[in-house]
DNA sequence: CCGTATCCATCCTGATACTG
DNA sequence: CAGTATCAGGATGGATACGG
């Protein structure tokens, strides 16, 4: 819903204290957080590990949906941003095991405060 | 780089205190957020809006690079969340301010840890 | 000044099948 | 068990042109 009066522009009388932001998105580190975060499966697979290394069959099973495709592309992409340890066990059948670094758990803790803000909006309240 | 020894998965050992979290993401809200946050433009447009009101055509300048469309979309977007006020002017030429609101205010709020985490680890540091 | 309308390239994601 | 390969659909984003 949009208001609409016949007043002055407030930026009319206001100055402009705003040089320019960072241009390039790539360059502003917060939206390249948000993004790296952002996909379907990231914030699940960085929750179910917050309780523990966990392989790749169980995480597979505890996330519902995911096809070990995402699974696999998911944590590759965390594993090389260094924001989980991946583990291989010479067993047999082999198993594979996933746990967070201090930089994923870091990463976890920095978004405490997104956290609280989306419980209190969520339609809920 | 992943590690490779021959110990047992601590798997194993550990129990498994996690029952399981939210399947749909849609139905996590912090996912949710991220998501809402996460797109190409809307970081950019909100934290020009944090320093007050601005004009369609201010803040077109202001991020370099951004389409009118898109422009567009995100202030729209925005709008349709809650997030920013759209108020028109019957001036000639018409002129569009934008504002954020007490609920943009605190989305921007909110994200200040993942700020600071996304400042600390910005290829910096 | 403040948009809309089109068209197009790319990314993201899912479904499915196969393997060391 | 823990992946990889392939294909296809939809969403996202950019370029450009036009309009009240």
């Amino acid at each position: 819903m949009s208001g609409t009066h016949s007043d002055v522009p407030s930026v009319v009388t206001a100055p402009l204290p705003d040089p320019v932001p960072r241009n390039e998105y790539e360059a502003c580190p917060v939206t390249a957080a948000v993004r790296r975060v952002g996909d379907r499966w990231t914030l699940l697979v960085l929750s179910v590990l917050k309780g523990g290394p966990r392989r790749f069959n169980v995480l597979e099973r505890s996330i519902e949906g995911i096809s070990q495709r995402m699974l696999t592309r998911t944590l590759r992409s965390l594993e090389s941003d260094g924001l989980v340890d991946r583990t291989v066990f010479a067993t047999n059948p082999p198993s594979v095991e996933y746990a967070l670094t201090a930089k994923g758990r870091g990463l976890l803790g920095a978004l405490a405060g997104l956290a609280a803000w989306a419980m209190e909006h969520a339609e809920g309240e």
